[in-house]
DNA sequence: CAGTGTGAACCACTTCACAGCC
DNA sequence: GGCTGTGAAGTGGTTCACACTG
């Protein structure tokens, strides 16, 4: 194997998983004129312990100076570059509903690197319509659109019926990385990007440890003396 | 201490996150008339291991048969009933702009277990409109909202500037389950579970995966000098 | 015998604690 | 002196492989 000095690749999962949020707040804390943060004062910001944050930073390089912190324009600036942001998504998005809609109008959206170049729905009361400067078109468009402008990011906002087709489509034109808000599991090459995003899953989610809570509070013996002050062992996390 | 014997508490959080998806496809299953399935065909459905699955389920307790596999419906009706899909789960959507509008008409969220009771959103255009059978009123209306008929949980689906401002005038009135939509990290008693949901993160986390594959694909040659890649071994995983 | 349930091995991520540097 | 960067220890989750059972 290889123990490559010079190399930045090897991000684990969960770092990239993080690395959006301190993004996020290094740019709020850019807002507001802050120059430099200590690993401590950021994690606070994003919730996540110091050693960890430091930690993930150090998966990108050695961007903090000891004894001092980060330099939020810095830091910002190779978070961006590792996260791929540096370049330029066009997105196109699949089904305009209310979901459709209000991805395509989410600010988030314009903001880094990201731009929707296309919008697909097939019913015809939608034909035409346009969204942030975009109009809505007929999903079988998709292949001259590609053609024109290609699409790097795909997503699906139809209900699950479709999901699979939209999916088989896009990849069809060559599309590697897709976002799912359709409760379905789609099946793709391996070499084809999907991550899920599901309500009712989150909802469920919620209803269990709102349900550990419910019975963990009628658990009447423990409960000797400490209904309220939990000790700070462990709370209900993310 | 805590060693209770006679709980089946203690599901890993990994495993909670799992659950709904084998609940999805189960009944999925169920639809199709399939009255049994092995831990090897539910898994494929599903898109993890059989060793995993068989594992996650093992938390529940054994509901399973050797030689045959799962009995579809007794299944389903054990995880629902671990993550409290068995009981109610009122529902309150604070934001009803595309967002609110698209997830108050999510059809996941009416089918098991939730139910939504309120609407709040403060602009007079939206004042009084019914969504689903529900009317959407001004959020000041949510102390007595509550008293009447109580949120178990709360959805935000507001800007990003709002989301704490509503976060906390729903932990005041007794809310303890927040699913937040907002690019914001809310801070919340430690009693209260806030799940978070992020496009902009999911899209940057593509993003990065998307950079990883190009990187890689202009390897071939250059690996000498400081590009690196990394081995074709194994391909970029959510 | 086919397929579940599970100890044990393995692996990834987190946290600790401190050396190193500004 | 203060804070980063990181080996080492700890934790939790996944995968393996097989004993067990209907």
């Amino acid at each position: 194997m290889s123990a490559d000095p010079a190399v930045r690749r090897e991000i684990p999962d969960a770092t990239v998983a993080r690395l959006p949020e301190y993004l996020r707040s290094l740019s709020r804390l850019a807002e507001q004129g802050v120059l430099s943060v200590s690993s401590e004062e950021l994690a606070a910001a994003v919730g996540v312990r110091s050693a960890q944050l430091r930690k993930d930073l150090s998966h990108l390089g050695s961007y903090g100076v000891r004894g001092v912190g980060y330099e939020v324009d810095t830091l910002a600036l190779e978070i961006s570059r590792a996260l791929g942001l540096t370049q330029d998504w066009p997105v196109a998005i699949v089904g305009m509903g209310n979901l459709g809609h209000a991805l395509a109008s989410y600010s988030g959206f314009v903001t880094k690197g990201f731009r929707i170049v296309a919008l697909f729905d097939d019913e015809p009361g939608l034909r035409g319509e346009v969204v942030q400067g975009v109009a809505i078109q007929p999903f079988r468009e998709l292949p001259a659109r590609h053609a024109l402008d290609p699409i790097s990011i795909g997503v699906i906002a139809t209900p699950a019926v479709a999901a699979q087709t939209v999916c088989d489509r896009l990849v069809e034109v060559g599309v590697r990385s897709i976002l799912n808000f359709a409760p379905a599991v789609l099946s793709v090459p391996d070499d084809v990007d999907v991550r899920r995003v599901d309500l009712s899953t989150e909802l469920q989610i919620l209803a269990f440890h709102a349900q550990q809570k419910a019975l963990g509070a009628l658990e009447p013996v423990a409960a000797a003396r400490g209904i309220d002050g939990r000790t700070p062992s462990e709370a209900v996390a993310t």
